[in-house]
DNA sequence: AATGAATGAGTTTTCATTCAT
DNA sequence: GATGAATGAAAACTCATTCAT
């Protein structure tokens, strides 16, 4: 979570204006992380992300109006920080697979490293729908526009949609639920990115 | 949500004995799939499933132990019917691809036709993970299975495993919350099916 | 508070069914009286009300919906009993001045009886300024046919019109204040209904 | 609110020392009496306070002990406000009726200017009782003086006391609220205080 | 079996007041 | 004097669960 709290706090006008008050934010957020991602939002309590902040309780009201507001901060923290690691692992030109490789690979990195990720965005469904929906429909956008450009490029068949933007995007996530979430590092990111790379490259049929 | 109380019950040792039970309990089975459906599990409440129900609120407890049973029995359920109705789509013998997209379009179907699904699953992961995490690993098992087979019979290419049955419920899924779940049927599921299937069967590289 | 459960529950559709329900609903509004009377409405807690009915704290929220609603029935009912108390004094027909006399006389015995009143409408006008709004024009209404009628006989003069209904409103609240609320008892209620009828009658110019 | 800064910060030996100082206890008393005329004292809040007097939540603090203590300030101001605006239109020699009448109008006129009187006066019955019961007591005794001046003046009846006061503050009061408060200038002042001098002078009943 | 009243632990939220800068 | 962050006690309210009838 290196930025964030710029964009969160003006959504808030309760932005702090010292610098022990920004200090204040930043605990209160990744206190807030944690706490979601252990227990989820409804077993969160307020006073537990206070106390794992170190703050008073009444503190948390200086800087989110409820729990639902910082819950939705997050999401959208998490959401960007997902595809900012996306985005920080394709700064080279590459072909148009091994961009699709590279970013599942990236990403079951991150999920490694942020288990919460999973937990907080799928509870999104349920405190948040609108940045749930957001939060897909962006990244769906992105890799249909990369399918574009590789349809462009001569490197993909003609005819991809945005159904195959969400076909893409499952594998993905599942795949990092399998292998990111519930798994004690069996497979590498980069084995399980070379697999689906394979199935996204040529499927599953016998070539006759 | 045509059978499952003989089993639910069982699991409850609350079975009802007279008829008149039984008609309770399939109420409150019914009511307790809408109200999760529409508010979730922490916003439904006891109440309001009897209310909709139509019993007193005492009477919740004759048949489940807590609101806990009530959810965990319901996600036994779906999750059941959701297999269910990919198996009765795959009676006869088919080519392996063609069972694929037959149980994806049973699926989209299905869940066209009962959108609370997702929710009740999804929020498993955070009532219940245990049978979120068995709902998909059965899943999963089921699509390997089928994938072994096709392996057998020559129509897979040979090396396949886990990780693609999690690779091919994630595009699934995924398409089934794109295009039964948020769409107003401006794809039908055999369409959304037919285009996995080619996704499935070669991919998306332009073949050389 | 003889009556009013029935109009009061009514309006709740919180309604007790049964016997015992009928009795706790009486325990809270007796004892929110007397909480609101001696300590006002803010200083006053729900906690208070149900130790003081001798009820578990949720059960308050059988009954009423919130703080408001308790006090919003609590008014009403005040305000009925007043208004009660002075159409019982005035059963079988009298001249209009006496009429004016029985009332206040049995406004101020029934303030002495029930000094929480005062306390309990004049809160009103911040907790819930429309009841306490209708509760004088509602007074002044009746005081003004009485005039009327007055005229009518010939016992009053002509021309009296709303603010003189207004006017001896405020006379009356304001000798129950002193007399029933603030006083030990100097003065008996028959008295101050005599002398203050005098100066209605006559008022206190000396006569040429 | 002309005046009373000096005599309230005596009160507080919180006595602002710089000009800089005497400008913000003054923009705090404002803002405090537009805040609970508005909203009440329980409603109003010490941000919404500083907030509408522009100076910083800690500031309040520099000039009040509490929230009580400014509100006993402004009762205090209020209240004083009230008599002056009396004392103002009493400065010639009148007969003693005509100054009735002088008083009542006055006071309409300045209940009309600052509606807020009302609730913050009203409110005292309920956050500082006693200043409550002696604004009320120190007016029933002036107008008890002035009666015992017009009945030595042979102008009144003899046999004239407190009660007397008390139900001509009570009239005056009732229809300032009726007509000061609660209407948009139907009668004027001067209409109703000539109404209520009439009735004061005279009484309602027919004479013989 | 059914009913609906009773229970009370647990949570969010508010805000007067204090304090460090 | 001014600022605004920090504090924590206090209170309303919810609701799963129990229980008497």
């Amino acid at each position: 979570m290196e930025r964030g709290e710029q964009a969160i706090a003006t959504q808030m006008d309760k932005t702090p204006r010292t610098d022990r008050g920004r200090r204040t934010l930043r605990k209160l957020l990744d206190a807030a992380a944690a706490e979601f991602g252990e227990n989820g939002f409804h077993e969160a309590s307020i006073s537990a992300i206070t106390a794992r902040a170190g703050v008073a309780l009444g503190s948390f009201y200086t800087y989110f109006d409820s729990k639902d507001a910082i819950f939705r901060a997050l999401v959208g923290d998490m959401s960007e920080a997902v595809k900012r690691a996306a985005r920080e692992a394709l700064t080279e030109p590459m072909p148009a697979l091994d961009i699709e490789r590279a970013a599942l690979s990236a990403f079951l990195r991150f999920a490694t490293e942020h288990k919460e990720i999973y937990r907080i965005i799928d509870e999104a469904e349920f405190v948040d729908p609108q940045s749930y929906r957001e939060h897909y429909e962006t990244i769906a956008e992105r890799i249909l526009e990369r399918l574009r450009e590789g349809e462009k490029a001569g490197e993909y068949k003609s005819g991809l949609e945005e159904a195959h933007a969400w076909a893409i995007m499952g594998m993905n996530v599942f795949l990092g639920l399998r292998y990111a979430i519930w798994s004690d590092g069996e497979k590498s990111p980069d084995d399980v990115a070379r697999l689906a790379n394979d199935l996204l490259a040529s499927g599953i049929s016998k070539e006759k």
